[in-house]
DNA sequence: GAATTAATATGGACACTGTCAACTTAAAGC
DNA sequence: GCTTTAAGTTGACAGTGTCCATATTAATTC
């Protein structure tokens, strides 16, 4: 009873183009992620979705959201299951990061894509902040140093995002990034790890 | 005599393109940048750039290779003129790539979109590498230390690719980055000097 | 319960896009 | 001078996002 077969009206068809859009992109990219395509994998006409979603932007918006949400709903467990020393949670929360990156290419590119983004859309940037400012909270300790921890934390932020953009758009060439998967992280991430550390 | 005024042949056709396309790229965006505006730009019709360029990809590939060329021109004659410690080419390298980000921030996003870019194109990956390989000279300081050059490269590469893609994209807000510009730039790169300078 | 209103679907249209094909013109080769 | 080739032209095609008028159903009002 909860799915009406023969209905003109579909009574669930928000959730289902969500779904059909994060399918496409998930196995086409971003680029693939078009309206009337949306609407093809839902069964329903090409004009259906605006009743749904201003634009494409919209539902682009909506989908990085879901992304967002659930990204940071894992680091919040990952973090709370990670030892309690400073540098275990950094690399905890890189490593998050940054396998979610590699494992869901697709998604993790929607989310820096602000050109295909409403900007101004509140709920989007609240779900960044939720995960930057775990960031944040991890790196506050209490102890004054040298660098500030928004600085140490834009650091870390800024270095997760080139290495995982550039790994999965193939910007770091196998002649650069020979080292395979985990070893190159923990690698670059010690190379940070010495500035947060230090007094 | 340069420029025959009223030829069916155009001429130099090629190059004006290639103008009239970063022209487009630097005033609206790699988003506006069709084949059809860049022609109707350079005053010819939808289909003549067909017999310069191989498509779409291959004239922004082209655009890729000339930014990366030009760029690489820059930051080798900076690091000529920079002092010769490690701390101060590093901190030179990073200026440069940041600020020309946040100063063209078009031709800095283009860069980076391999969606756009023909990625097996041989003279745009060695363009790119010239400018990694500065980088991986400059760190290569002779004196074994526990942590790659390479993984040191890859660090700082990542860390500016990241932070000038997120500043131009909008992505460190204004309550991340709340610190203005250069200061910021000098405190990141001293949270990785950290790392890097260490033994 | 009947009538009205609002929500949700439909297909057609419009102005774009990249690319292809057929054609025209100018230049170069022999 | 004739032919070949390079470099322009317009027209067509399928695809896109968005808008519009229309049709159907659900919800609300009386």
């Amino acid at each position: 009873m909860t799915s009406k077969t023969n209905a003109y009206h579909h009574g669930n068809l928000r959730a289902e183009l969500l779904n059909a859009a994060m399918g496409i992109l998930d196995e086409s990219g971003i680029e693939a992620v078009t309206i009337r395509q949306v609407a093809r994998k839902a069964g329903v006409g090409h004009s259906a979705p605006a009743n749904h979603f201003a634009g494409k932007r919209a539902l682009l918006t909506q989908l990085a959201i879901d992304i967002f949400t659930s990204l940071g709903d894992t680091i919040k467990s990952e973090l709370q299951a990670a030892p309690k020393g400073l540098s275990e949670k950094v690399i905890v929360f890189t490593d998050t990061l940054v396998e979610f990156g590699l494992a869901q290419p697709n998604r993790y590119r929607l989310l820096w894509r602000r050109d295909y983004l409403d900007n101004d859309n509140t709920d989007l940037n609240r779900a960044m902040d939720v995960i930057y400012d775990q960031l944040l909270t991890t790196l506050t300790t209490g102890k004054n140093t040298r660098v500030s921890v928004e600085s140490k934390a834009i650091a870390l932020w800024s270095m997760i995002q080139g290495y995982v953009s550039m790994r999965i758009d193939g910007n770091l060439s196998a002649k650069k990034d020979e080292v395979s998967g985990q070893d190159r992280q923990r690698a670059i991430v010690e190379v940070l790890l010495h500035g947060i550390l230090s007094p």
